[in-house]
DNA sequence: ACCTATATGCTCAATCGGAGTATTAATTAT
DNA sequence: ATAATTAATACTCCGATTGAGCATATAGGT
């Protein structure tokens, strides 16, 4: 019973930590997805968890709306580590626990220190709007390959070749949007990223891509792939969009996020199946062609859809 | 400047907290899913994070299998609350890190206090394998129906009638086995569940389902729901599995942790799609019935499949 | 009057997914 | 032994979904 107990609950001697909570802010400006950054654009916001607040969420919109003056929208939980490089002057291990936020404005525009920044300064490869990314073919995949290349058993190097081809595809098509992470984690591991110049061997030249202090980016790259793969079953664009849009700009909001363009008509038929939005009645004016009706978000869909669709081949209730 | 780097790094006054990490173990046992309790089945696994870990994860593993003395499979991350309702003696903050984890084997078997028990004993309502529960028609629809026709203003009792359609359904159909978090909250709020006793109105005589000390039975509820939904898109029943099974032993593991009973024959073709297992050859001799091909799992998809289907109408390369 | 840029409507074929029928091959009960 | 029972497997059907395009409509600009 006494090893039963001493599972229950944590002696009192147990470690003392910190807790530093961490905010991508997401937000969409001119069709670009864009980041909350600080000390130019080398850190994520960050603030302590303090013990007044009733909730750790809470405790991070405090601090967020506190320095950004603007309220937050939708936000979610990321990841929680303990980072293994890092100790406080005292002695205290430091916890990690990262949130995703999305907003509708530009926070504190034009000032200089909170600044919003596009996130594919820090990750290039990952905007495939134009095609694929040139910088995979002729930057990323000669290194991963040359690495691959170098496994002396062949059982290795079909599995290194293998994580290429998931990773990165044939630098063409078959391109996975959603494993941000997983490239990411591949280009530290090789040292192909600044970021990694502390571990074994240095970096040979870098890649294009800024780098951000301590494991910050890392932390953009679990938002990024968070996001890009919530948008395809939660409506969760609309937190980034203004209260009424055109198709086309719903289309590029996402075409945005997701780094990927869409099929316009199919892009459409699917929005009207999923009966997401609805008409305001109005047009757009202004611009070149055809104007388009205006819509918005029906918010009622938040209830009425629970999603979750089933890839199981169930049975009849019998 | 001053505010910035305020936001970057937690001042060395920040509150200290203590870290505790909660497991929900799961096995299978003769197709039903079972997990690790301790304490008469009243609450999870939990143990101290002690800074000599140098991750979060290899604390949890250690401790785990300490107590368990068997290694711990397949590990993943549920989620990171502070417990608003819970303080240690010395006033410090508890922060709980909840992890799911997957183990093949039924760990110290005959044991009294780790003990394994069926998770459907504290979540009757999502065992559907019989068809739809009733226990929903009965005991749960009722109450929730008296709630939402309590409602005075109109728009309030259709959002309450439209909250429990989409956790329960109408009873029958319409079955959303991946909200059990959110079902779980909803007996939660209503003060249906013995753990919300503490607050506002007392319970009207529970239902049925076992109650967890804390907020246990929430975290199971998460690990449950979150293994629900990767079954559907990643090969993890394979790490509950033993090596070599037959395809209705596959399904009858699936139908187990979903709750749900599935299509034989479109269950096989899905299987086969995909790849996933390969015939060893072999054929079940004991037992009823005509004898099956055995199976094993090919640990290569795990590379192969990227998986990660996009639902978005992508166009051409161009 | 054209040209260009959008917005929108519709079609077509391939594939997928849900449901069921039919057949085969063992074990167990009578 | 023979029938009943339990599984395993093979196929078929058909409606819904999805990927790709073609065609038409409606604006501003030159």
């Amino acid at each position: 019973m006494h090893n039963a107990s001493e599972m229950k609950s944590p002696s009192v001697s147990a470690t003392a930590v910190t807790i530093e909570l961490n905010a991508v802010l997401v937000a969409l400006t001119a069709n670009e997805p864009q980041v909350l950054t600080l000390e130019d654009g080398g850190l994520l916001p960050s603030g302590p968890f303090e013990s007044e607040h009733p909730t750790l969420q809470s405790g991070l919109r405090a601090w967020v709306e506190q320095q950004t003056h603007h309220p937050l929208g939708y936000v979610e939980q990321l990841y929680t580590f303990a980072d293994r490089n890092r100790a406080q002057e005292n002695g205290r291990r430091i916890v990690s626990i990262s949130y995703l936020g999305l907003t509708r404005e530009r926070l504190s525009r034009g000032v200089r220190d909170p600044e919003w920044r596009n996130w594919y300064r820090y990750f290039p490869w990952e905007d495939w709007r134009a095609g694929p990314s040139p910088l995979i073919a002729k930057e990323i995949l000669p290194r991963l390959r040359k690495w691959s290349d170098a496994a002396g058993d062949p059982a290795l190097k079909r599995e290194r070749r293998q994580r290429i081809d998931i990773n990165f595809g044939d630098g063409k098509d078959h391109w996975n949007e959603e494993l941000v992470l997983q490239r990411y984690e591949l280009l530290y591991e090789l040292g192909l990223v600044p970021e990694a110049s502390s571990r074994a061997g240095s970096v040979s030249s870098p890649l294009p891509g800024m780098p951000m202090r301590h494991d910050h980016r890392r932390i953009l790259a679990t938002g990024i792939a968070r996001l890009r793969a919530k948008i395809k079953y939660r409506p969760v664009v609309f937190e980034l969009m203004p209260d009424t849009f055109t198709l086309l700009q719903l289309q590029r909001a996402i075409e945005a996020l997701a780094g990927r363009t869409l099929h316009k008509q199919n892009f459409r038929r699917l929005i009207d199946q999923q009966g997401l939005v609805e008409e305001t009645g109005a047009l757009t004016s202004q611009s070149a062609g055809r104007p388009a009706k205006l819509y918005r978000f029906r918010r009622e869909v938040m209830l009425e859809r629970a999603v979750g669709g089933s890839k199981l081949p169930l049975s009849r209730p019998a």
